[in-house]
DNA sequence: ATACTGACTGACCGACCGGTCAGTCCGGGC
DNA sequence: GCCCGGACTGACCGGTCGGTCAGTCAGTAT
């Protein structure tokens, strides 16, 4: 009835699925608590096909973060986008209404532990590097708005945008 | 010279400087990147004699996290007890005049680290516990704020007592 | 001196980690 | 028929992890 020998449930083995499940894992226990078995076992596959279809784990994390990276930078480009001041756009982000379009809580775990190890995280420092692409284009929009006088200028930019990611993770 | 065999720098061996230890580690790479050899290693020590201490990981995390909940739940005692608005009262917090007093920035790092690890994370939800009891005695009062119409009412009371806290580590 | 106690240590254990390897299975081109 | 190449696997590797153990050393009281 299957494809050749088995499958669990869902969609077995291929590399979606792989990323699926690394990225809940990995938003769920942060990196280091996650274990490559775990992985092939939640993407009802093996460990070696893990490694067939990534480098290293580094590598499958970093894809998975591209991936999360990726929506909230499409995200940002419809805020910058639309009409009117920053004011009503930043409040419609954080109310939801734009945000959970594709924001899902898991993507913005990932991101928001990215951003709190900070400075040092062997390699991963790249990751947050992708990370701050998304960051930083919203920090700028903050700071613009500040210039015009939106908003208060006593709030940290990089504050506030921290805050408006995290709101997607508390819903 | 020393008082027995040797002495890296620092004072050796004692309770709190493995602690002290701990927490520099815990806070910046998180509970499962961090090895007790590490922890060892920075407190000018042996693993063993970390065991000597303390029953086992675990139970050095708790007593890290007790350690910056209590912290973090004295200063709340303060801004409690403090007179006029919770308005002022809160944004003098953020704006780090109380708030920097004990609040370290490694301090607050934890605490949000274990604020992100959410439902899961087999043991250590006890020590979400413990980070909870500071953590939603600051969501009542914000919700207490927005009852006497001091808030606005549309704001999650849990996604801004994160926000507060969040300001420590960005200073 | 002797005996006891708590801080402390090097050597070691089983378990599990990330990662590799030899090999199986299968669809498609010839 | 045959072979090839990609998806996939069980078994295994060296290394490191959390944790243990037997014992050393310093001080103290008798």
């Amino acid at each position: 009835m299957q494809a050749h020998h088995d499958n669990g449930q869902a969609n077995a083995g291929g590399e979606q699925s792989i990323m699926d499940a690394a990225e809940t894992l990995f938003a769920e226990k942060g990196f280091d608590a996650v274990s490559m078995s775990a992985i092939a076992k939640l993407a009802n596959t093996s460990k070696p096909n893990i490694y067939h279809h990534f480098k290293n784990k580094k590598d499958l994390y970093l894809a998975v973060m591209k991936t999360a990276a990726r929506h909230s930078s499409s995200l940002l480009d419809a805020l910058a986008e639309a009409p009117g001041p920053l004011q009503n756009k930043l409040s419609e982000f954080s109310a939801g209404q734009l945000g959970n379009i594709l924001a899902h809580k898991r993507r913005t775990q990932l991101i928001l532990r990215e951003a709190l190890s900070g400075g040092s995280e062997r390699g991963r420092d790249i990751a947050k590097h992708v990370v701050g692409e998304s960051f930083s284009r919203l920090v700028a929009m903050i700071r613009e708005g500040q210039q015009k006088n939106e908003f208060r200028g006593e709030v940290d930019p990089a504050l506030a945008a921290f805050m408006i990611i995290a709101s997607n993770v508390f819903f």
